[in-house]
DNA sequence: ACCCAGGAGCTGC
DNA sequence: GCAGCTCATGGG
């Protein structure tokens, strides 16, 4: 199917940090891969993209994953009126940034891994667990995809598996909260259903899952908006913008949307991006 | 060889 | 509270 979207541009999006299955081939297109499924897509035109599923696929499945029910254009019309002109400066550059709506386990993984690495090494690692636990879900140009491990597979796999991956002083984190999930303790429905500040402070009893990672959680698994993600990048935007003081879009409601408008902004434009 | 990477946890003061 | 250290590993 084809179809027009406004304010979506899957490079900036896959380039901007929050997820690390978003896979560019050599030709112009794009595999998505998210809960079981792959999805081929291809720029046709500036706002005009293909996808490799049908109208009902996307209308049921992908168009909420890509967060089109917000209108990214009414958010960027209020930052608009009160925004500093670094802020606006990041939306003019990467004004197709969404917040996708990220499976839950997949995301407290990816984040668990995210610690201390950079966006390739993130994205690498995942990728080798995939082909290690997962199962093929699809094959593109003669490269085969594959699922995110569940924790089942991750818990009976024990820690070597994991070490193999290159996961280092994470494995043990990912494989107990692996355990912990099986168990019950690490309980997912409760993050669900609970406000902000309850799955924050959830979240946080968790070994490895210390503030930063909690709000990717939250924003990225649990579509928490308004949770910021405070890393090395945003810690150097404090420093350089608003010296050292707290940002005023902080307590927005959509502050962390503006957070991944000026973290790609930053990062993108910082010496050389790993 | 040296440094840092979308951190967390623990120690010491 | 907040500097300093360690935790594995990969890449520049």
């Amino acid at each position: 199917m084809e179809i027009e979207l406004q304010n979506f541009d899957l490079e900036q999006i896959a380039a901007s940090g929050q997820c690390f299955r978003m896979c560019s081939t050599v030709n112009g297109e794009m595999v998505i891969l998210t809960r079981g499924k792959m999805l081929v897509a291809e720029r046709i035109a500036d706002n005009r993209y293909r996808f490799g599923c049908g109208e009902q696929e996307f209308r049921e499945f992908w168009a909420d994953y890509f967060d089109m029910n917000e209108s990214y254009q009414n958010i960027i019309n209020l930052v608009a009126r009160e925004g500093d002109m670094f802020v606006l400066d990041a939306i003019d550059y990467g004004p197709g940034i969404r917040i996708l709506r990220q499976d839950l386990w997949e995301t407290v993984v990816s984040f668990l891994i995210a610690r201390c690495k950079t966006i390739s090494g993130i994205s690498k690692c995942i990728e080798r667990m995939c082909a290690t636990y997962g199962r093929v879900i699809g094959e593109h140009r003669g490269r085969k995809y594959y699922s995110f491990p569940s924790p089942y597979s991750i818990a009976e796999g024990g820690i070597k598996p994991l070490l193999d991956c290159g996961l280092g002083f994470r494995a043990k984190d990912i494989l107990r909260i692996s355990e912990q999930y099986i168990s019950g303790e690490f309980d997912l429905e409760y993050l669900r259903g609970a406000a902000r500040q309850q799955a924050y402070e959830y979240l946080i009893k968790f070994g490895g899952i210390g503030p930063k990672v909690a709000n990717c959680i939250l924003l990225y698994g649990l579509h928490h908006i308004e949770s910021v993600p405070e890393d090395v990048w945003i810690k150097r935007i404090r420093q350089t913008e608003y010296a050292g003081a707290e940002p005023w879009w902080y307590s927005k409601p959509y502050a962390g949307i503006i957070q991944q408008w000026v973290f790609y902004y930053k990062r993108m434009r910082g010496v050389d991006v790993a």
